[in-house]
DNA sequence: GTTGCTACTGTACGATCGACCAATTACTGT
DNA sequence: ACAGTAATTGGTCGATCGTACAGTAGCAAC
Protein backbone atom coordinates (compact mmCIF):
# COMPACT_ATOMS: atom_id res chain seq x y z
CA UNK A 1 0.00 0.00 0.00
CA UNK A 2 1.72 3.25 -0.68
CA UNK A 3 0.55 6.80 0.58
CA UNK A 4 -3.43 6.82 -0.06
CA UNK A 5 -4.66 6.45 2.83
CA UNK A 6 -8.36 7.12 2.67
CA UNK A 7 -10.67 8.33 -0.55
CA UNK A 8 -14.22 9.42 1.00
CA UNK A 9 -17.30 8.35 -0.66
CA UNK A 10 -18.81 11.40 -0.10
CA UNK A 11 -18.24 15.07 1.53
CA UNK A 12 -20.54 16.65 4.22
CA UNK A 13 -22.17 19.81 4.00
CA UNK A 14 -23.56 22.24 6.06
CA UNK A 15 -27.83 22.24 5.97
CA UNK A 16 -27.60 25.67 4.34
CA UNK A 17 -24.82 24.74 1.42
CA UNK A 18 -26.47 21.45 0.56
CA UNK A 19 -29.81 22.82 0.45
CA UNK A 20 -29.14 25.46 -2.17
CA UNK A 21 -26.98 22.49 -4.14
CA UNK A 22 -30.68 21.12 -4.29
CA UNK A 23 -32.25 24.23 -5.19
CA UNK A 24 -29.80 24.40 -7.59
CA UNK A 25 -30.12 20.74 -9.36
CA UNK A 26 -34.21 21.02 -9.12
CA UNK A 27 -34.08 24.37 -11.28
CA UNK A 28 -31.70 22.78 -13.47
CA UNK A 29 -34.07 19.48 -13.86
CA UNK A 30 -37.19 21.18 -14.45
CA UNK A 31 -35.29 23.79 -17.29
CA UNK A 32 -34.19 20.14 -19.13
CA UNK A 33 -37.18 18.06 -18.62
CA UNK A 34 -40.35 20.35 -17.58
CA UNK A 35 -42.91 18.23 -16.05
CA UNK A 36 -40.89 15.09 -15.86
CA UNK A 37 -38.05 16.73 -14.07
CA UNK A 38 -39.80 16.79 -10.86
CA UNK A 39 -38.70 13.57 -9.48
CA UNK A 40 -36.52 13.15 -6.24
CA UNK A 41 -34.58 10.81 -8.24
CA UNK A 42 -33.84 13.21 -11.80
CA UNK A 43 -33.20 15.90 -9.00
CA UNK A 44 -30.74 13.86 -6.30
CA UNK A 45 -28.75 12.58 -9.59
CA UNK A 46 -28.25 16.14 -10.59
CA UNK A 47 -27.24 17.16 -7.24
CA UNK A 48 -24.93 14.27 -7.52
CA UNK A 49 -26.21 12.75 -3.93
CA UNK A 50 -27.87 9.95 -2.88
CA UNK A 51 -32.09 9.87 -3.48
CA UNK A 52 -32.86 9.43 0.38
CA UNK A 53 -30.91 13.08 1.15
CA UNK A 54 -33.97 15.19 -0.07
CA UNK A 55 -36.12 14.47 2.45
CA UNK A 56 -33.25 14.76 5.42
CA UNK A 57 -33.21 18.41 4.06
CA UNK A 58 -36.67 19.21 3.12
CA UNK A 59 -39.72 18.44 4.71
CA UNK A 60 -41.05 16.89 1.45
CA UNK A 61 -40.60 17.26 -2.78
CA UNK A 62 -43.45 20.29 -2.32
CA UNK A 63 -41.31 22.00 0.21
CA UNK A 64 -38.27 21.52 -1.70
CA UNK A 65 -40.40 23.09 -4.92
CA UNK A 66 -41.41 25.88 -2.97
CA UNK A 67 -38.05 26.97 -2.12
CA UNK A 68 -36.60 26.64 -5.82
CA UNK A 69 -39.66 29.32 -6.50
CA UNK A 70 -38.07 31.27 -4.45
CA UNK A 71 -35.03 31.51 -5.10
CA UNK A 72 -35.90 31.88 -9.04
CA UNK A 73 -38.04 34.40 -8.65
CA UNK A 74 -35.67 36.52 -6.17
CA UNK A 75 -32.64 36.00 -8.42
CA UNK A 76 -34.57 37.65 -11.17
CA UNK A 77 -35.84 40.03 -9.30
CA UNK A 78 -32.45 41.17 -8.38
CA UNK A 79 -31.05 41.17 -12.05
CA UNK A 80 -33.76 43.25 -13.17
CA UNK A 81 -33.91 45.70 -10.27
CA UNK A 82 -29.93 46.27 -10.49
CA UNK A 83 -30.37 47.64 -13.85
CA UNK A 84 -32.87 50.46 -12.54
CA UNK A 85 -30.99 50.90 -9.34
CA UNK A 86 -28.48 53.78 -10.50
CA UNK A 87 -28.74 56.72 -8.34
CA UNK A 88 -27.51 59.11 -10.43
CA UNK A 89 -30.09 58.45 -13.65
CA UNK A 90 -33.32 60.29 -13.25
CA UNK A 91 -36.28 58.15 -12.71
CA UNK A 92 -37.42 57.96 -16.29
CA UNK A 93 -34.45 56.88 -17.75
CA UNK A 94 -34.03 53.98 -14.77
CA UNK A 95 -37.73 53.04 -15.91
CA UNK A 96 -36.10 52.49 -19.32
CA UNK A 97 -33.00 50.27 -17.58
CA UNK A 98 -35.94 48.89 -15.96
CA UNK A 99 -37.43 47.57 -19.37
CA UNK A 100 -34.46 46.94 -21.07
CA UNK A 101 -33.33 43.98 -18.12
CA UNK A 102 -37.10 42.89 -18.09
CA UNK A 103 -36.15 41.62 -21.83
CA UNK A 104 -32.69 40.54 -21.55
CA UNK A 105 -31.50 37.19 -23.08
CA UNK A 106 -30.92 35.76 -19.52
CA UNK A 107 -34.90 36.38 -18.65
CA UNK A 108 -36.31 35.75 -22.02
CA UNK A 109 -34.12 32.16 -21.97
CA UNK A 110 -37.48 29.63 -22.94
CA UNK A 111 -36.01 27.19 -20.08
CA UNK A 112 -36.66 29.92 -17.57
CA UNK A 113 -40.14 30.64 -18.98
CA UNK A 114 -40.94 26.82 -18.93
CA UNK A 115 -39.69 26.84 -15.29
CA UNK A 116 -42.08 29.93 -14.41
CA UNK A 117 -45.18 28.82 -16.03
CA UNK A 118 -44.68 25.47 -14.27
CA UNK A 119 -44.44 26.90 -11.11
CA UNK A 120 -47.64 28.94 -11.97
CA UNK A 121 -49.46 25.90 -12.18
CA UNK A 122 -48.97 24.18 -9.36
CA UNK A 123 -50.06 27.80 -7.04
CA UNK A 124 -53.56 26.21 -6.90
CA UNK A 125 -52.81 23.05 -5.86
CA UNK A 126 -50.37 23.56 -3.27
CA UNK A 127 -50.42 26.54 -0.68
CA UNK A 128 -46.79 26.39 0.00
CA UNK A 129 -46.01 27.26 -3.84
CA UNK A 130 -49.20 30.15 -3.27
CA UNK A 131 -47.61 31.58 -0.12
CA UNK A 132 -44.39 32.25 -2.49
CA UNK A 133 -46.34 33.42 -5.71
CA UNK A 134 -47.84 35.81 -3.09
CA UNK A 135 -45.07 37.22 -1.09
CA UNK A 136 -42.76 37.77 -4.46
CA UNK A 137 -45.57 39.46 -6.73
CA UNK A 138 -45.92 41.71 -4.26
CA UNK A 139 -42.77 42.43 -3.65
CA UNK A 140 -42.05 42.77 -7.64
CA UNK A 141 -44.93 45.51 -7.80
CA UNK A 142 -44.21 47.21 -4.85
CA UNK A 143 -41.03 48.13 -6.73
CA UNK A 144 -42.72 49.13 -9.63
CA UNK A 145 -44.97 51.69 -7.97
CA UNK A 146 -41.79 53.00 -5.85
CA UNK A 147 -40.30 53.71 -9.44
CA UNK A 148 -43.34 54.99 -11.02
CA UNK A 149 -43.87 57.04 -7.68
CA UNK A 150 -40.19 58.84 -8.65
CA UNK A 151 -41.42 59.55 -11.86
CA UNK A 152 -44.11 62.15 -10.34
CA UNK A 153 -41.68 63.70 -7.93
CA UNK A 154 -39.42 64.15 -10.78
CA UNK A 155 -42.04 66.19 -12.17
CA UNK A 156 -41.40 63.69 -15.44
CA UNK A 157 -45.40 62.78 -15.00
CA UNK A 158 -48.62 64.33 -13.59
CA UNK A 159 -49.61 62.99 -10.50
CA UNK A 160 -51.47 59.45 -10.51
CA UNK A 161 -52.82 56.20 -9.17
CA UNK A 162 -49.61 54.56 -8.26
CA UNK A 163 -51.57 51.20 -7.82
CA UNK A 164 -53.71 50.83 -10.63
CA UNK A 165 -50.89 52.09 -13.02
CA UNK A 166 -48.44 49.42 -11.40
CA UNK A 167 -50.53 46.59 -12.08
CA UNK A 168 -51.17 47.68 -15.98
CA UNK A 169 -48.09 48.33 -16.33
CA UNK A 170 -47.04 44.75 -14.73
CA UNK A 171 -48.95 43.26 -17.06
CA UNK A 172 -48.00 44.64 -19.69
CA UNK A 173 -44.52 43.32 -18.90
CA UNK A 174 -45.79 40.22 -17.88
CA UNK A 175 -47.92 39.79 -20.98
CA UNK A 176 -45.27 40.49 -23.37
CA UNK A 177 -42.98 38.27 -21.17
CA UNK A 178 -45.33 35.54 -21.77
CA UNK A 179 -45.62 35.82 -25.75
CA UNK A 180 -42.35 36.34 -26.41
CA UNK A 181 -40.98 33.65 -24.26
CA UNK A 182 -43.62 30.97 -26.13
CA UNK A 183 -42.65 32.06 -29.66
CA UNK A 184 -39.59 33.96 -30.23
CA UNK A 185 -40.38 34.18 -33.78
CA UNK A 186 -43.44 36.88 -33.77
CA UNK A 187 -41.91 40.19 -32.46
CA UNK A 188 -38.40 41.01 -31.04
CA UNK A 189 -37.69 41.98 -27.51
CA UNK A 190 -36.38 45.90 -28.53
CA UNK A 191 -40.69 45.70 -29.97
CA UNK A 192 -41.42 44.68 -26.48
CA UNK A 193 -39.28 47.39 -25.06
CA UNK A 194 -40.76 49.96 -27.36
CA UNK A 195 -44.33 49.20 -26.52
CA UNK A 196 -43.62 49.73 -22.68
CA UNK A 197 -42.04 52.84 -23.11
CA UNK A 198 -44.60 54.15 -25.26
CA UNK A 199 -47.00 53.33 -22.24
CA UNK A 200 -44.96 55.11 -20.10
CA UNK A 201 -44.90 58.16 -22.71
CA UNK A 202 -48.69 58.11 -22.57
CA UNK A 203 -48.62 58.07 -18.98
CA UNK A 204 -46.22 61.20 -18.89
CA UNK A 205 -48.36 62.59 -21.28
CA UNK A 206 -52.04 62.59 -19.50
CA UNK A 207 -52.47 59.35 -22.12
CA UNK A 208 -54.64 57.91 -19.58
CA UNK A 209 -57.01 60.18 -17.87
CA UNK A 210 -58.63 57.84 -15.79
CA UNK A 211 -55.54 57.26 -14.08
CA UNK A 212 -55.22 60.83 -12.87
CA UNK A 213 -58.27 61.24 -11.40
CA UNK A 214 -57.11 60.75 -7.72
CA UNK A 215 -53.64 62.10 -7.11
CA UNK A 216 -51.57 60.64 -4.36
CA UNK A 217 -52.43 61.84 -1.05
CA UNK A 218 -50.50 61.33 2.78
CA UNK A 219 -53.34 60.55 4.75
CA UNK A 220 -56.86 61.12 3.96
CA UNK A 221 -58.84 57.53 4.36
CA UNK A 222 -62.01 59.57 3.27
CA UNK A 223 -60.07 60.18 -0.17
CA UNK A 224 -60.59 57.65 -1.21
CA UNK A 225 -62.99 57.38 -4.28
CA UNK A 226 -66.47 55.12 -4.10
CA UNK A 227 -65.74 53.89 -7.70
CA UNK A 228 -67.58 56.38 -9.96
CA UNK B 1 -88.28 -14.60 -15.94
CA UNK B 2 -90.40 -11.52 -16.13
CA UNK B 3 -89.56 -9.23 -19.50
CA UNK B 4 -86.38 -8.84 -18.12
CA UNK B 5 -84.21 -8.81 -21.74
CA UNK B 6 -80.76 -8.37 -21.50
CA UNK B 7 -78.53 -5.09 -19.67
CA UNK B 8 -76.11 -4.23 -22.06
CA UNK B 9 -72.56 -3.47 -19.80
CA UNK B 10 -71.72 -0.43 -21.91
CA UNK B 11 -73.01 1.08 -24.89
CA UNK B 12 -71.20 1.54 -28.16
CA UNK B 13 -70.42 5.48 -29.55
CA UNK B 14 -69.09 6.47 -33.41
CA UNK B 15 -65.60 7.62 -32.90
CA UNK B 16 -66.26 11.01 -32.80
CA UNK B 17 -68.72 11.01 -29.90
CA UNK B 18 -66.33 9.17 -28.02
CA UNK B 19 -63.53 11.60 -28.91
CA UNK B 20 -65.11 14.23 -27.81
CA UNK B 21 -66.51 12.66 -24.52
CA UNK B 22 -62.60 11.80 -23.66
CA UNK B 23 -61.89 15.30 -24.09
CA UNK B 24 -64.33 16.66 -22.11
CA UNK B 25 -62.96 14.13 -19.40
CA UNK B 26 -59.53 15.27 -19.98
CA UNK B 27 -60.14 18.79 -19.55
CA UNK B 28 -62.19 18.52 -16.14
CA UNK B 29 -59.58 15.81 -14.80
CA UNK B 30 -56.89 18.98 -15.43
CA UNK B 31 -59.40 21.28 -13.67
CA UNK B 32 -59.87 19.38 -10.37
CA UNK B 33 -56.14 17.62 -10.22
CA UNK B 34 -53.91 19.62 -12.12
CA UNK B 35 -50.40 18.12 -13.00
CA UNK B 36 -51.84 14.48 -11.06
CA UNK B 37 -54.93 14.65 -13.43
CA UNK B 38 -53.01 13.79 -16.25
CA UNK B 39 -53.67 9.93 -16.04
CA UNK B 40 -55.63 7.70 -18.10
CA UNK B 41 -56.90 6.31 -15.20
CA UNK B 42 -58.31 9.07 -13.85
CA UNK B 43 -59.21 10.52 -17.07
CA UNK B 44 -61.11 7.40 -18.19
CA UNK B 45 -62.82 7.07 -15.13
CA UNK B 46 -64.06 10.43 -15.43
CA UNK B 47 -65.60 9.41 -18.94
CA UNK B 48 -66.75 6.26 -17.53
CA UNK B 49 -64.99 3.98 -20.12
CA UNK B 50 -62.06 1.76 -19.45
CA UNK B 51 -58.72 2.20 -19.27
CA UNK B 52 -57.65 0.98 -22.58
CA UNK B 53 -60.04 2.73 -24.89
CA UNK B 54 -57.96 5.99 -25.02
CA UNK B 55 -55.34 3.96 -26.57
CA UNK B 56 -57.90 2.56 -28.85
CA UNK B 57 -59.22 6.16 -30.16
CA UNK B 58 -56.06 8.12 -29.28
CA UNK B 59 -52.31 7.38 -30.33
CA UNK B 60 -51.50 8.43 -27.07
CA UNK B 61 -51.93 10.11 -24.26
CA UNK B 62 -50.27 13.17 -25.26
CA UNK B 63 -52.49 13.33 -28.43
CA UNK B 64 -55.51 13.60 -26.77
CA UNK B 65 -54.07 16.49 -24.53
CA UNK B 66 -53.41 18.07 -27.64
CA UNK B 67 -56.71 17.83 -28.68
CA UNK B 68 -57.94 18.68 -25.28
CA UNK B 69 -55.65 22.00 -26.24
CA UNK B 70 -57.09 22.87 -29.24
CA UNK B 71 -60.62 22.41 -27.86
CA UNK B 72 -60.46 24.49 -25.01
CA UNK B 73 -58.60 27.28 -26.79
CA UNK B 74 -61.11 27.88 -30.00
CA UNK B 75 -63.88 27.44 -27.09
CA UNK B 76 -62.27 30.59 -25.29
CA UNK B 77 -61.74 32.56 -28.72
CA UNK B 78 -65.27 31.77 -29.76
CA UNK B 79 -66.42 32.74 -26.66
CA UNK B 80 -64.69 36.16 -26.81
CA UNK B 81 -64.97 36.83 -30.70
CA UNK B 82 -69.29 36.13 -30.55
CA UNK B 83 -69.24 39.23 -28.06
CA UNK B 84 -67.17 41.52 -30.86
CA UNK B 85 -68.71 40.18 -33.97
CA UNK B 86 -72.20 42.28 -33.22
CA UNK B 87 -72.22 44.15 -37.13
CA UNK B 88 -74.59 46.83 -35.60
CA UNK B 89 -72.24 48.11 -32.96
CA UNK B 90 -69.20 50.77 -33.97
CA UNK B 91 -65.87 49.07 -33.81
CA UNK B 92 -64.73 51.08 -30.88
CA UNK B 93 -67.69 49.59 -29.08
CA UNK B 94 -66.77 46.13 -30.46
CA UNK B 95 -63.83 46.59 -28.69
CA UNK B 96 -65.38 47.25 -25.85
CA UNK B 97 -67.42 43.96 -25.40
CA UNK B 98 -64.11 42.34 -26.43
CA UNK B 99 -62.45 43.58 -23.27
CA UNK B 100 -65.85 42.63 -21.42
CA UNK B 101 -65.96 39.58 -22.71
CA UNK B 102 -62.49 39.14 -21.83
CA UNK B 103 -62.44 39.59 -18.51
CA UNK B 104 -65.86 37.74 -17.98
CA UNK B 105 -66.37 35.20 -15.10
CA UNK B 106 -66.01 32.08 -17.75
CA UNK B 107 -62.87 33.09 -19.01
CA UNK B 108 -61.61 34.48 -15.56
CA UNK B 109 -62.73 31.10 -14.03
CA UNK B 110 -59.24 30.11 -12.04
CA UNK B 111 -59.69 26.32 -12.88
CA UNK B 112 -59.88 27.68 -17.09
CA UNK B 113 -56.47 29.53 -16.25
CA UNK B 114 -55.11 26.47 -14.30
CA UNK B 115 -55.62 23.95 -17.30
CA UNK B 116 -54.24 26.88 -19.98
CA UNK B 117 -51.25 27.58 -17.73
CA UNK B 118 -50.29 23.70 -17.24
CA UNK B 119 -50.45 23.65 -21.34
CA UNK B 120 -48.42 26.34 -21.84
CA UNK B 121 -46.03 24.46 -19.26
CA UNK B 122 -45.95 22.01 -22.19
CA UNK B 123 -45.41 23.36 -25.25
CA UNK B 124 -41.62 23.31 -25.27
CA UNK B 125 -41.63 20.09 -24.74
CA UNK B 126 -44.24 18.15 -26.93
CA UNK B 127 -44.36 19.33 -30.60
CA UNK B 128 -47.66 18.39 -30.93
CA UNK B 129 -49.18 21.32 -28.19
CA UNK B 130 -46.73 23.28 -29.76
CA UNK B 131 -48.46 23.15 -32.75
CA UNK B 132 -51.97 23.71 -31.71
CA UNK B 133 -50.43 27.16 -29.57
CA UNK B 134 -48.66 28.09 -32.43
CA UNK B 135 -52.31 27.68 -34.75
CA UNK B 136 -54.81 28.85 -32.20
CA UNK B 137 -52.68 31.67 -31.04
CA UNK B 138 -52.08 33.19 -34.64
CA UNK B 139 -55.72 33.56 -34.77
CA UNK B 140 -56.35 35.09 -31.59
CA UNK B 141 -53.93 37.89 -32.88
CA UNK B 142 -55.69 38.11 -36.07
CA UNK B 143 -58.96 38.78 -34.54
CA UNK B 144 -57.81 41.45 -32.24
CA UNK B 145 -55.93 43.21 -35.44
CA UNK B 146 -58.81 42.60 -37.64
CA UNK B 147 -60.79 44.75 -34.79
CA UNK B 148 -57.88 47.38 -34.57
CA UNK B 149 -58.18 48.03 -38.30
CA UNK B 150 -62.12 48.30 -38.65
CA UNK B 151 -61.62 50.79 -35.75
CA UNK B 152 -58.77 53.07 -38.16
CA UNK B 153 -61.41 52.54 -41.11
CA UNK B 154 -64.40 54.15 -39.36
CA UNK B 155 -61.87 57.29 -38.71
CA UNK B 156 -62.08 56.60 -34.42
CA UNK B 157 -57.97 56.34 -34.64
CA UNK B 158 -55.49 57.40 -36.91
CA UNK B 159 -53.49 54.99 -38.78
CA UNK B 160 -51.51 53.11 -37.31
CA UNK B 161 -49.06 50.09 -37.45
CA UNK B 162 -51.16 47.09 -37.08
CA UNK B 163 -49.26 44.15 -36.02
CA UNK B 164 -47.46 46.05 -33.00
CA UNK B 165 -50.44 47.00 -32.01
CA UNK B 166 -52.32 43.85 -31.92
CA UNK B 167 -49.49 42.51 -30.09
CA UNK B 168 -49.19 45.50 -27.66
CA UNK B 169 -52.82 44.64 -26.72
CA UNK B 170 -53.48 41.21 -26.63
CA UNK B 171 -49.83 41.43 -24.35
CA UNK B 172 -51.76 43.78 -22.08
CA UNK B 173 -55.11 41.36 -22.27
CA UNK B 174 -52.86 38.44 -21.48
CA UNK B 175 -50.93 39.89 -18.50
CA UNK B 176 -53.96 41.46 -16.87
CA UNK B 177 -56.00 38.15 -17.04
CA UNK B 178 -53.03 36.20 -15.33
CA UNK B 179 -52.58 38.88 -12.55
CA UNK B 180 -56.19 38.36 -12.21
CA UNK B 181 -56.23 34.32 -12.31
CA UNK B 182 -53.25 34.22 -9.70
CA UNK B 183 -54.72 36.38 -6.92
CA UNK B 184 -58.38 37.56 -7.64
CA UNK B 185 -57.62 40.13 -4.76
CA UNK B 186 -54.93 42.61 -6.16
CA UNK B 187 -57.65 44.25 -8.21
CA UNK B 188 -61.15 43.61 -10.21
CA UNK B 189 -62.05 42.74 -13.70
CA UNK B 190 -63.30 46.04 -14.34
CA UNK B 191 -60.33 47.82 -13.14
CA UNK B 192 -58.63 45.54 -16.07
CA UNK B 193 -61.17 46.38 -18.29
CA UNK B 194 -60.80 50.29 -17.20
CA UNK B 195 -56.79 49.79 -18.30
CA UNK B 196 -57.38 48.09 -21.78
CA UNK B 197 -60.34 51.06 -22.64
CA UNK B 198 -57.70 53.55 -21.34
CA UNK B 199 -54.80 52.10 -23.88
CA UNK B 200 -57.30 51.97 -27.09
CA UNK B 201 -57.79 55.50 -25.82
CA UNK B 202 -54.56 56.63 -26.17
CA UNK B 203 -53.95 55.17 -29.24
CA UNK B 204 -57.22 56.60 -30.75
CA UNK B 205 -55.60 60.41 -29.29
CA UNK B 206 -52.71 59.51 -30.83
CA UNK B 207 -50.81 58.35 -27.63
CA UNK B 208 -48.50 56.29 -29.17
CA UNK B 209 -46.19 57.92 -31.79
CA UNK B 210 -44.37 55.20 -32.19
CA UNK B 211 -46.93 52.96 -33.19
CA UNK B 212 -48.53 56.35 -36.10
CA UNK B 213 -44.99 56.63 -37.88
CA UNK B 214 -46.10 54.48 -40.79
CA UNK B 215 -49.53 53.68 -41.43
CA UNK B 216 -51.41 50.89 -43.36
CA UNK B 217 -49.96 51.46 -46.65
CA UNK B 218 -50.18 48.70 -49.40
CA UNK B 219 -46.77 47.90 -50.72
CA UNK B 220 -43.37 49.97 -50.51
CA UNK B 221 -41.23 47.58 -48.68
CA UNK B 222 -38.75 50.42 -48.71
CA UNK B 223 -41.07 52.17 -46.16
CA UNK B 224 -39.88 50.17 -43.26
CA UNK B 225 -37.46 52.30 -40.71
CA UNK B 226 -34.22 52.03 -40.08
CA UNK B 227 -35.09 51.94 -36.48
CA UNK B 228 -34.50 55.58 -34.57
C1' DG C 1 -81.16 -16.06 -36.13
C1' DT C 2 -76.75 -15.72 -37.62
C1' DT C 3 -72.58 -13.39 -38.93
C1' DG C 4 -69.03 -9.84 -39.10
C1' DC C 5 -67.13 -5.75 -37.70
C1' DT C 6 -65.05 -3.15 -34.26
C1' DA C 7 -65.89 -0.43 -30.15
C1' DC C 8 -64.77 -1.80 -25.87
C1' DT C 9 -63.08 -4.26 -21.61
C1' DG C 10 -59.74 -5.48 -18.20
C1' DT C 11 -55.64 -7.68 -16.86
C1' DA C 12 -50.78 -7.83 -17.05
C1' DC C 13 -46.22 -5.77 -17.43
C1' DG C 14 -42.18 -3.06 -16.59
C1' DA C 15 -40.94 1.40 -15.09
C1' DT C 16 -41.05 5.01 -11.94
C1' DC C 17 -42.92 7.58 -8.37
C1' DG C 18 -42.44 9.74 -3.08
C1' DA C 19 -41.59 8.39 1.38
C1' DC C 20 -39.40 5.76 4.92
C1' DC C 21 -35.58 4.02 7.83
C1' DA C 22 -31.70 1.33 9.54
C1' DA C 23 -26.97 1.25 8.62
C1' DT C 24 -22.92 3.75 7.34
C1' DT C 25 -19.48 7.22 7.58
C1' DA C 26 -17.43 11.94 7.44
C1' DC C 27 -16.24 15.19 10.48
C1' DT C 28 -15.76 17.84 15.15
C1' DG C 29 -14.58 18.27 19.70
C1' DT C 30 -11.87 16.33 23.32
C1' DA D 1 -6.67 8.07 19.23
C1' DC D 2 -11.35 8.07 20.41
C1' DA D 3 -16.34 9.12 20.87
C1' DG D 4 -20.31 11.60 19.63
C1' DT D 5 -23.03 13.76 16.20
C1' DA D 6 -25.57 14.10 12.26
C1' DA D 7 -25.05 14.25 7.24
C1' DT D 8 -25.50 10.73 3.97
C1' DT D 9 -26.38 6.35 1.87
C1' DG D 10 -29.10 2.86 -0.42
C1' DG D 11 -32.43 -0.48 -0.25
C1' DT D 12 -37.43 -1.33 0.31
C1' DC D 13 -42.22 -0.25 0.48
C1' DG D 14 -46.83 0.28 -1.75
C1' DA D 15 -48.89 3.05 -5.17
C1' DT D 16 -49.42 4.62 -9.72
C1' DC D 17 -47.88 5.47 -14.15
C1' DG D 18 -48.58 4.49 -19.79
C1' DT D 19 -48.95 0.96 -23.02
C1' DA D 20 -50.02 -3.51 -25.01
C1' DC D 21 -53.01 -7.09 -26.13
C1' DA D 22 -56.09 -11.03 -26.02
C1' DG D 23 -60.62 -11.52 -25.32
C1' DT D 24 -65.66 -9.78 -24.91
C1' DA D 25 -69.77 -7.97 -26.60
C1' DG D 26 -72.81 -4.25 -28.74
C1' DC D 27 -75.01 -3.56 -32.89
C1' DA D 28 -76.04 -3.38 -37.81
C1' DA D 29 -76.57 -6.06 -42.09
C1' DC D 30 -78.43 -9.90 -44.14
Amino acid sequence: MATKRHVPKFRRATPKLRREALVDATLSCLKQYGHEGVSVRRISAAAGVSIGLINHHFPSKSGLIAESYETLALSLQDSIRRQAENESLSPRDRLSNFFRASFAPEILDPQVFNVWVLFWSMVKHSPEIRAVHDRTYGKYRSILESLLGKLVDSGAAPAFKLRPAAIALSALLDGLWVELSLSSTTFKPREAIALCEDWVNALCGGGFPRLLAQPRVKKSADALPKRR
